[in-house]
RNA sequence: GGUGUGGUAGUUCAGUUGGUUAGAAUACCUGCCUGUCACGCAGGGGGUCGCGGGUUCGAGUCCCGUCCAUACCGCCA
């Protein structure tokens, strides 16, 4: 046996205890007579004495001891004469009598502490030792039991966890899609799925009624901090629902999941937003509920007194933050170029201080009359010491958005974004089209699959733009954590979705013909929803990134940096798959 | 595809207006040290300043290009 115990379990009341021990060595302190180790595995630290005068050529074989070697012990477990208040283990030594060392270790490119010397290049390159680390370990113990919570209410509920194929047929529509070449079937390629999102509609016409999946899925685009080309889904159908249904199924499930990770109780049902608000009062399909500075809007105040920029706007609006009149005018042009980048593309900011006698001072007082501004201050509720801040431009949807941005900055510099509060909302009755000017066409803004509303599909034919979809995310702090929707469960109006959506006859049957045949064959309304599993865990462990709850994940490039993913593949491989590179000329 | 930031010792970083032999901390190596736990003390080794070009008497520093990393925009049904 390597071990009886480990380096994490071992207390006061474990005393006299013979005990075996492996794992690593975090550090050794040379004392000169006596020699102190550091033993880590997964599970804690423990120290080991080796004495001089007890066992000289044992002490002499532990300080040749170097960081990350494995070793095993096997000691004596006896009370310290200086305890360390500050490890759980810390009441307790052993005292070493057999040293084996295992393994060597070559000196690691970086300390592996919490506080560790290594920047996140070099801990991508060596993730495996990464990975030792306090912190990171953490997150993929909150991530497993995450799943098995999850797996465990789901059960509880009824639903089975079925797999659905990796291998599968390309789609235009969303995201790219990552391919790989059949040898058997010389110059086709399969697709990873985006999600299961067919297949486990299949699943209900199938009869299976409640089904979920963790899964891996697989879109082929641009990175970033919360976004990986693999990442993991839970994923979810449910038949015979309603929209209410799958909203209080899931909100189960969430509740229950801070219940059980996070301690968290929530009373009553999350709140919910119409997508239409969520775009009027917080410019963004995903607001942060956190904090308030809802916009208001200001055409009918500040139109028409002469102040060119707002006379010709198409939209005005603000947001009032509370006490920051106290911004200095350094803040204030700091703020202004920060929406002035060109990720941002705001022209300008204008601001209104409320100061302690009730006036407003703006900087454009000289096109306001007091009386003006207090209309202005009232509409905010405004109080003394509050500053109001005002975005103005020629496109509505997208002033909104850069007012988004300010308000979210404001957020964080006034400190409203506390990553241990948690705010749950639905947003629902998204739009089921969206308008891409470049193409000129319409697209499914959640999927071809997603059902309109009932009360809307008259509009279907006449204005497209209008009709609100069954759909629905789950936004927690700002961050899309889940979306689903009612699926279209009647091939005619399925088929009739794809027409909208540019599909000829022949498009339609050979991308999802397999859908709508099923569909003639006994479909039952159905709907689901699915979660991004490493976005959950990353707002559970308040994290920046989804990567630091992914063993492995690829850098910003794509590229898996441990072992150099992707790369070429041998002439050979090529053969059998009939391909040849030839690579386009990069201009 | 675009914008910003960064690239200097194993690592994290500093490096002034362009000016002598490029520094600190940490890690590593050696020695001393019997109650440390970020041990301490003394000493030591360690650099193609991402790469290429240019300006200059002189470039880590300025300019151009390029590569890499990173955050964001586009993109992500």
């Amino acid at each position: 046996m390597y071990r009886t115990r480990t380096c994490g379990n071992l207390r006061l009341a474990d005393e006299g205890l013979v005990v075996t021990l492996a794992g690593w060595v975090q550090r050794t302190r040379k004392m000169g007579g006596m020699t102190f180790v550091d033993l880590r595995d997964r599970y804690g630290i423990t120290q080991l004495v080796f004495n001089q005068e007890v066992d000289a050529a044992l002490c002499e074989k532990a300080n040749k001891l170097g960081r990350e070697f494995v070793i095993q012990v096997r000691g004596t477990v006896r009370e310290r004469s200086s305890k360390n208040p500050n490890m759980p283990t810390g009441e307790i030594e052993l005292i070493v009598s057999e040293l084996n060392i295992l393994n060597a270790a070559v000196t690691p490119p970086f300390t592996i502490e919490d506080e560790t010397d290594g920047g996140d290049d070099l801990r991508m390159k060596y993730r495996f030792l990464d990975l030792r680390r306090n912190m990171v370990r953490a997150n993929l113990e909150l991530r497993h039991k995450m799943t098995i919570e999850v797996r465990h209410y789901l059960d509880q509920q009824g639903f089975l966890e079925v797999e659905t194929p990796v291998l599968i047929k390309s789609t235009p529509e969303g995201a790219r899609d990552f391919v790989v070449p059949s040898r058997m079937n010389p110059g086709q390629f399969y697709a990873l799925p985006q999600s299961p999102q067919t297949f486990k509609q299949l699943l209900m016409v199938s009869g299976f009624d409640r089904y979920f999946q963790i899964v891996k899925c697989f879109r082929d685009e641009d990175l970033r901090a919360d976004r990986q080309p693999e990442f993991t889904q839970i994923d979810c159908e449910m038949s015979f629902v309603e929209q209410e249904d799958v909203l209080d199924m899931f909100e189960g499930m969430s509740k229950h999941l801070f219940k059980a990770l996070r301690g968290v109780t929530f009373t009553g049902a999350f709140p919910r937003m119409t997508y239409a608000d969520a775009m009027k009062y917080y410019g963004s399909d995903k607001p942060d509920t956190r904090f308030g500075m809802r916009f208001v809007e200001l055409m009918d105040i500040l139109q028409g007194h002469g102040f060119s920029v707002f006379d010709s706007a198409a939209y005005i609006g603000g947001i009032c933050a509370e006490g920051a009149a106290t911004y200095t005018r350094k803040q204030l042009d700091q703020l202004t170029d920060y929406l002035k980048r060109p990720q941002i593309g705001a022209k300008g900011l204008v601001y209104a201080r409320v100061e302690e006698d009730g006036t407003v001072k703006s900087t454009v007082d000289k096109f306001y009359s007091q009386e003006v501004l207090q209309q202005l201050k009232d509409a905010f509720q405004a109080k003394p010491g509050d500053l109001i801040l005002i975005l103005s431009g020629d496109d509505v949807a997208r002033t909104r958005k850069q007012l988004n941005e300010l308000r979210l900055e404001m957020g964080s510099q006034l400190g409203l974004r506390d990553k241990n509060t948690f705010s749950c909302l639905w947003v629902v009755d998204f739009p089921l089209f969206e308008w891409n000017a470049d193409d000129q066409r319409f697209y499914a803004m959640h999927h071809p699959f997603t059902s309109p509303k009932p009360e809307d599909i008259h509009l279907l034919d006449t204005d497209p733009g209008a009709v609100r979809a069954n759909a629905y995310d789950m936004v927690i702090n700002g961050v899309e954590v889940g979306g689903g929707s009612i699926r279209i469960h009647d091939s005619e109006l399925q088929h009739k979705m794809f027409q909208l959506l540019g599909f000829t006859e022949e498009k339609a049957e050979a991308q999802f013909g397999f859908l709508m045949n099923a569909f003639k064959y006994g479909a039952p309304p159905h709907g689901g929803l699915a979660y991004g599993l490493d976005r959950f865990v990353s707002l559970f462990a308040g994290l920046d990134s989804i990567r630091d709850c992914i063993a492995f994940p690829k850098n910003n490039s794509g590229r898996d940096m441990m072992i150099d993913a992707p790369d070429l593949i041998d002439d050979s491989q090529l053969d059998e798959l009939n391909l040849r590179i030839e690579l386009k000329e990069q201009k």
